[in-house]
DNA sequence: GTGCATATTTACACTCTGTGCAAGTTTGTG
DNA sequence: CACAAACTTGCACAGAGTGTAAATATGCAC
């Protein structure tokens, strides 16, 4: 797709010090950019299942044969998106200072999630996904590959903290319930408002996300008057808000 | 497969009583049972990804197209026995009172598990899922199907329980993050164990999952001195027990 | 710029998957 | 037995995914 053609380059005298970009480089990203670009219009315009990898190809301007060198499937190419919203999570998770609990740093890291830009092109697909099988295994996967790297982090984390001992199980299930209380609070975000990105929906995921990693914090008490809950977007006051 | 021959029907004089299965049932079941049979044979033998679904059918004595009757593919053939274990342990999770607390209930659902019989063909295919993207996937889908089954089984114990109030962020938050941990028991058992199925192995998996269940309810509580942790199968004793 | 090594795209051929359909076969029932 | 419903099977077909080799683009040295 990317035919001989002025490179966008990087605007003007920019900070192009680290790694340089190459031609090469620039092309790549455009053409899988474009991919999941022209996969995601086949989405909403045709539904799920209902266009195959040649109409992706045709719309992205390459050869079928191109498609497989980028991706394995139409799905890989639509959970692209959902991979990039993990990594921006992951990422500020690993921001976060050495030394700060594990889940007050998820909390940090959650609640920077929730801003319409990063959870535009990701709330799209995940209401997509609700009703599509083989979409949904293929976001499954991307949040099972982001705990693995979750895991990652916090190992990495630990090992640099000179008095912490760490524990494999632990590691492994703290990480896995964090997802899942990210999961739940997307879930219930969804049923809630629809994907909705106005700043009150967004307020609310935020709210829900707090809430969830709070409930991991205490331990799932159990709620003994819970009907208060996240309804209104009072800032940051969670319940359970004792240890995180 | 199940041509015209005598059924192996119930023994003798059992109880025959409930639902009085027919002998299309019995074929059926059979059939299925034939086709999963199969398809593990073929996963030892040839490895993931070395036999084609045509291979299964022949093996299983059906066609091609009989098979695709049953299973969508050749991973959610398999996983139907993944599929067989996390259904065992709803059961289990069903059993038990309604009063009691749900990480107790899952504690004691969890346990259970971790018996011959039922953890052998899990963790035969477990393993192999390992190495296995496609393979994985389909275990990824069963476990996820298993949470929206444990969310129900709670959701429904809520309603019957007079007193208590539910918040659907609680129940997916927390039903996902007890699948969680036993992925993450499960995960650590392997690599500790490789799936060795000798009682040592199974106590050390039991213990692991009592422990990934315990740090759940104490609220991922930092291990101060975690180096003491399951490397004995000493019974029930487990660090984090003040609450579950 | 020319030329060459390397990376990328593409066409083509091929196997395997998954599904609709219509004709056969088996099972349940009167 | 006869008939209906359920189940199996073969066939045909669209689409997925992959190996291969030829064509094209890019990076780099001269």
């Amino acid at each position: 797709m990317p035919t001989t053609q002025t490179v966008p380059a990087q605007a003007s005298g920019d900070n192009a010090v680290p790694p340089a970009p190459s031609r090469r480089e620039l092309n790549k990203a455009a053409t899988r950019q474009a991919i999941t670009d022209a996969a995601l219009h086949l989405l909403r315009s045709k539904g799920p299942g209902n266009f195959t990898v040649e109409d992706i190809a045709e719309a992205a301007a390459i050869s079928r044969r191109t498609f497989f060198n980028y991706f394995s499937s139409t799905e890989a190419a639509l959970a692209a998106v959902t991979h990039g919203f993990l990594d921006h999570a992951l990422a500020q998770f690993r921001l976060r200072p050495a030394g700060e609990p594990i889940l007050e740093s998820a909390r940090a890291a959650l609640i920077q999630l929730a801003d319409p830009m990063t959870v535009a092109p990701m709330a799209e697909l995940y209401s997509l996904a609700q009703s599509n099988p083989q979409l949904n295994r293929s976001e499954l996967e991307a949040w099972d590959h982001c705990t693995a790297e979750i895991i990652d982090a916090a190992r990495e984390r630990f090992a640099r903290t000179p008095g912490a001992e760490f524990d494999e199980l632990y590691l492994r299930a703290l990480a896995g319930s964090l997802i899942s209380c990210g999961k739940a609070a997307m879930d219930v975000w969804f049923a809630r408002c629809g994907g909705s990105l106005t700043p009150e929906s967004l307020s609310i995921l935020r709210q829900l996300l707090i809430d969830a990693v709070g409930l991991l914090g205490s331990g799932f008490a159990r709620p003994e008057t819970p009907q208060a809950s996240t309804t209104a977007n009072n800032s940051t006051a969670t319940p359970f808000a004792d240890r995180l």
